[in-house]
DNA sequence: TTATTTATCTGACCAATGTCAGCTATATTT
DNA sequence: AAATATAGCTGACATTGGTCAGATAAATAA
């Protein structure tokens, strides 16, 4: 009997949900329940706001506040006021603390690179990886706003540029396009704006400030485990409506005849067709959209 | 910056753990504490050894008893002394039971089902899903002495074929070979074995009997998405250790240079090449192990 | 100013889970 | 038959996770 469709998505679901049980469980080894543990974790990755702590874990106030007073007990964690409005409280972890983080750290990279040792095709199960979470976390994907240098932007943009070049029947150089300087866009004069997915940068876009009478969208990438998944048009709503807050009136693109579902979707979007209005080499496809 | 591959795994880990979490929380929508329902699935899924239930969920002896005991003060299970060893004991779903066990399948169908519906390229999901699947569970793997014509035996002998067909350059037509009569590879006189993995059919080999004098391994296959896992290998440790069993001082096998992974496992595993000792017209190497 | 809202904390409480020692009944070994 | 081992059950207990109704302090609105 053939197994389902169904069959199969449940059988990782089992899976998968074992494997991460033993995961959990190995937690336990440092004697600390595992709520306090999530908590530290949190910490450790960067969030600071107890508030922001407690939505991501799903913790009731009462318990979050019980397992940050545990970890202040045993001197891993230490809170104060926030600086802005001292009803709310920021935690930040102890040098002490840091080190327990990267003791729990050490497990679970330990564990992936296990995993990773054992398996014939790296390449494959890593990309099979990509494209279950990204389905997966398909409605928890942040769009962060961030500077075009930093290192995340740049591997976005690198990997859109690698992208190109496949695509492309002539290839891709860079340097011949038009690269818009990346001060253009950072805000006020124009954004940049990464996807990202439980942590990884999925997707990017920019929005080009021209001497503040229109804004010009760049850099649209979807990373390929992401595809399908209607993310170009979430990042194109969100850079619509920075551009909007940034008193934009009009919008403008180009691409390329050989990227028929970048086209569709800017039709689809209430793009109108243009003349060409630079003279970028790539470009044979130009939009606008008034806002 | 590029993710590394730590970090893709990990941001895999972290999604998948958030995603399983809703999972299980949506179980406590049915009024019964999470421990109950899985107790309750796993009778339902067709473990009904209390023991075994126990293992397979990890519970301590006092708290599975008592879980138990509230299935049966609902009416859901019943339980009696097992028939050869009335130390131990074995549950089945009531009427009641099984009607409450399918309302609980209907939920995961029904989210399974919503994934699928919502991802452009069910095909990829789907691979990508077993192949992470076996690469996780590979250590959970069972193998299950089955009845070659059993429906789930026929599906992974389909899919042998089918691969054979794909790698031979002539193609393959299973009538032109000579098909073992599927009572030869039913105990005493063979044996066929199916790899199970969390309840999924991904491997399957069979031992055909020649006259109580020797054995023949034959149909050995495994699922593309377990290929590199030593699945194989630890498929012909069964039939090997089967074959003792049944009294068989001497195994044969045929197979074809065009599987090339095959001949040198079994090479690997200590098979010496001998002359052709059939008139099959597919295999052109043929080995032979004495036990 | 006063009232209201917001963010967190505290105490009281409960259900679920996990652990352990000892009990009973049955099976196996000597 | 006696001794030992095994499977499951029971009672006692601790820990964890989760909930809720105030309390407190700060920010915001009226």
């Amino acid at each position: 009997m053939q197994p389902t469709d169904i069959d199969r998505i449940r059988r990782f679901h089992r899976t998968v949900t074992r494997e991460t049980g033993v995961m959990d469980q190995s937690f336990l080894g440092r004697g600390r329940p595992l709520g306090a543990a999530r908590v530290l974790n949190a910490i450790g990755r960067g969030m600071e706001d107890v508030g922001a702590i407690r939505d991501y874990l799903g913790l009731d106030s009462g318990l979050m506040s019980r397992l940050l007073r545990s970890l202040e007990d045993e001197g891993l964690v230490e809170t104060h006021p926030a600086p802005q409005d001292a009803r709310r409280r920021v935690a930040r972890l102890t040098h002490k603390g840091r080190a327990e983080f990267e003791a729990y750290e050490d497990l679970s990279n330990t564990r992936a690179q296990r995993l990773l040792d054992h398996h014939p095709n790296r390449a494959d199960l890593l990309a099979a990886m990509d494209l279950i979470a990204s389905a997966l976390g398909q409605h928890a994907v942040e769009f962060v706003e961030a500077d075009p240098r930093d290192p995340t932007s740049v591997w976005c943009l690198s990997e859109y540029f690698a992208e190109l070049s496949r695509r492309f029947e002539r290839g891709f150089e860079v340097h011949l396009s038009r690269d818009p300087e990346a001060t253009d866009m950072i805000a006020p004069i124009g954004a940049f704006f990464v996807a990202m997915s439980d942590g990884l940068p999925i997707g990017c876009g920019g929005l080009k400030g021209h001497d503040g009478t229109w804004g010009e969208v760049k850099r649209l990438w979807v990373s390929p485990a992401a595809r399908g998944l209607k993310l170009a048009t979430r990042l194109m709503e969100v850079i619509e409506a920075r551009a909007r807050d940034l008193g934009m009136g009009v919008l403008r693109l180009d691409t390329n005849s050989q990227l028929p579902e970048a086209v569709a979707m800017y039709r689809r979007l209430g793009w109108t067709e243009i003349e060409r209005f630079n003279d970028d080499p790539y470009p044979d496809v130009f939009f606008e959209k008034r806002l």
